[in-house]
DNA sequence: AACCGGGTCCCCCGCACGGGGGATTTCCGA
DNA sequence: TCGGAAATCCCCCGTGCGGGGGACCCGGTT
């Protein structure tokens, strides 16, 4: 089973580029190269890839823009992972809220970034190191022990997860897709939720997570 | 210049299989091996090596409590490189709350963990991929946008009103009630409010008065 | 061996919801 | 005097959602 890559970028060396070094490999094949991030979105949707591989900074819509569109898709089944020179902050955290599985540095030596892609392919995501350190501290700091209701321990872990995402207004649809599974499952979890936690419907449960405490801002 | 490594894990296997890992490295070197986190505590003082790679799972005091006496040391040099075998969810935020510098499978190949080694002494950071495709579920939902919702001044007082109510959970029928208007009424309100805002449903709604200080929490 | 809990996927069914229209009154400012 | 905006109420229609079942697999426990 060999993996179907999409390649965005508006430098054509940078692209052709990365195609050799997906070609150097037997189980990776370079589908499609695009050069801007609305070109991006309608491959994706046409070749419908395994992973696409998109550039931050492109001409008409960045790679931003474009992983929110792509992953907006319920029907998607396309992982995102995204490249860029500069690891802005700001990038770093809309990619990572839009779901996207990997956010990495033109740095990368090319043995990672076959790597990312496999790992990427098969759900898993992946951060850049230098990135990362940052991560941990903004999510040291993100993690202030609000007093935790007890009847959030009658959750199992995957019915946490899925009332966080619930709490950030994804429908079942795009929970499923970030998930990678099935959306009746989500179903299944999410009236879980509620019976456990004694609430009537997924509005109950958003205005539930939100005061207490489970989604944390600023 | 040689980075110096600390191993501590109660499986004396694992330990010498390490070692090995890390002496066919010319710049690695393997300074001390101890089986419980108070050892590892001491060691690290002692030998101040570049990098401790330690086992959740101790006796005595176990990976995490040992990295957070570690790291609690002003003085401390020694990036911390945590290793486990279930990647439990609790385990990673104490982790990276503690200031780790990687949470790591023990199912990572060799040459993964030779290269988280070095990553860890740059001071950089690094976590594993099926470990951080939860963690960006978990980190999207603590990002809040703006703090200036400029938008709402687009809503007229009767529209504020019936949000608020939204936010607070309330049907559609009991806002009515409420009220003392019809149904449709609230309806009507509820559309021209989602249109405004450009929100897709109630639920994002809720999400959006929450994350905008709408609603107070006690 | 049997059991159980967690996770996954599937069906049917009823309904609240939200968009598309349109309609009426009130009231305020041009 | 004549808009126009706001608030109220109305109907149709599609669909996302949630309840109530059931099913399978897998990992532990008994």
């Amino acid at each position: 089973m060999t993996l179907s890559v999409l390649v965005a970028d508006d430098h054509a060396m940078l692209r052709s580029g990365m195609r050799a070094i997906f070609e150097t490999q037997a189980d990776l094949r370079c589908v499609g190269e695009v050069a801007d991030g609305r070109a991006a979105v309608a491959e994706v949707a046409r070749l419908r890839p395994d992973v696409a591989v998109l550039d931050i900074r492109m001409p008409k819509l960045d790679g931003l823009g474009a992983t929110e569109q792509i992953l907006a898709d319920p029907g998607n089944r396309t992982k995102v992972l995204l490249l860029t020179t500069y690891d802005s902050d700001e990038y770093v955290y809309r990619a990572l809220n839009a779901g996207a599985s990997g956010f990495l540095l033109k740095s990368l030596p090319p043995e990672e970034l076959i790597s990312a892609v496999r790992v990427a392919a098969r759900g898993d995501a992946l951060i850049d190191p230098s990135v990362t350190q940052r991560l941990i501290a903004r999510f040291a700091v993100s993690l202030a022990p609000p007093p935790t209701p007890p009847e959030l321990a009658l959750l199992t872990a995957r019915e946490r997860e899925v009332l966080q995402l619930v709490a950030a207004a994804h429908s079942n649809a795009e929970i499923a897709a970030r998930l990678h599974v099935g959306d009746e499952t989500v179903k299944t979890h999410v009236s879980r939720v509620l019976a456990k936690l004694g609430l009537r419907d997924r509005v109950h449960a958003v205005a539930y997570a939100h005061m207490n405490g489970l989604v944390r801002r600023s």
